[in-house]
DNA sequence: CTAAAAATATACCAAACGGTATAAACATCC
DNA sequence: GGATGTTTATACCGTTTGGTATATTTTTAG
């Protein structure tokens, strides 16, 4: 690992939790430098520009969290259990989270839908499909191993469920109150239990 | 009606869309003169600051949605209607509130969280609280006159259904894929149906 | 119609913006 | 350890930022 590669990750790591607070424009170039002790300098020699660092910033944000929650479950674990692993995940580090900024894709996906950069807008579109095919993928599965009901549409419960974590994030830190959140989380698990599950 | 106060009521009416597209970080006051034909002379002299514009911007997107959201139903109408009335209004007001830039609650929301002006945010929490309160109101008083089942928790379901609509909002606009919000506000209706009405 | 008052345009400000050329400092390898 | 190539700091660029003082225009009232 050369010198320019750990401080291109040092630059990442300092700074992700930054654009993930301030946004995109809300962000300067002046903040980074103030956030690694860094100079300009030593920033564009490791990043064309402003907006490839915030690409590799969300793109960091983003693997803490699903990093999180890959490991609440096993991918050779049943279904219930790898869909019970997201509510399970976001009520465990909701305060961690909430810490460096809240859901990257939330945060994200409000600042560029009608703006630029459209690079991160993509990002933010891959992810957010990414996410639903993979609960849709979990559904399935389950299903065919008569885990889960067969007769459940797992394209709209996947649907249910990245709506009600992003939404309950959005009002837990909007209200200032974490229990708005565990009341989507626990409904989540409620149409897992009564609704999926056989 | 003086010739200022039709101006400054110009100014809100062209620039609401832009803070709600691009916020306030997002926003210059170049695009302000630019979206209203005016100049900062005029602007500056109708309002203290890009900050005031703002904030009269966001009531402004906010009065659009809660006139269209009062307009579905009276007040006087049972309560299962009222609570029918808000995924109603969604489900046809969606295009033309995409069109303005979206939720502006959803918008501002995440976009000062974590960032200035703290003015904004309060004003984001307080119409959270009162969309909240507002539903948990109706959810009561349907029970006393026993519309609904008295042993629902009105602030649970209250939570949900803010939840599901912003997080429905969120997808549907971040996947360009509006059957998501339509997805989360059928489980509205479903919900209001099945659990809450007697 | 005119004079006073109010509202808007013009011209400007310092500061901050994103970005770059170049020089100094550093790491690396023989 | 010294030469070489890489990496970072310095100093600077033009542009845009939010904001203001003042001049000009436009309403408004008599």
């Amino acid at each position: 690992m050369s010198k320019a590669e750990r401080t291109r990750q040092f630059i990442i790591e300092q700074t992700a939790s930054i654009f993930n607070k301030q946004g995109y424009a809300g962000t300067s170039l002046n903040d980074l430098t103030a956030a690694t002790g860094l100079t300009k300098g030593a920033i564009y020699g490791n990043f064309e520009n402003k907006e490839e660092v915030a690409l590799a910033a969300f793109d960091y944000n983003l693997g803490l969290v699903r990093e999180g929650m890959r490991a609440g479950a096993e991918s050779s674990a049943p279904a219930r259990e790898r869909l019970l692993a997201m509510p399970r995940f976001y009520r465990k580090a909701f305060l961690e989270l909430r810490g460096v900024g809240g859901c990257p894709i939330l945060n994200a996906a409000v600042e560029v839908d009608d703006a630029p950069p459209a690079a991160l807008r993509q990002r933010v579109q891959e992810s957010l499909r990414g996410w639903r095919g993979n609960i849709v993928q979990i559904i399935k599965a389950g299903q065919q191993v008569g885990d889960l009901r067969p007769e459940a549409e797992a394209d709209r419960y996947a649907t249910l469920f990245i709506a009600l974590v992003e939404g309950g994030i959005l009002v837990a830190k909007a209200t200032s109150d974490a229990s708005a959140l565990f009341t989507t989380l626990d409904h989540i698990e409620h149409l897992i239990n009564t609704e999926l599950a056989v």
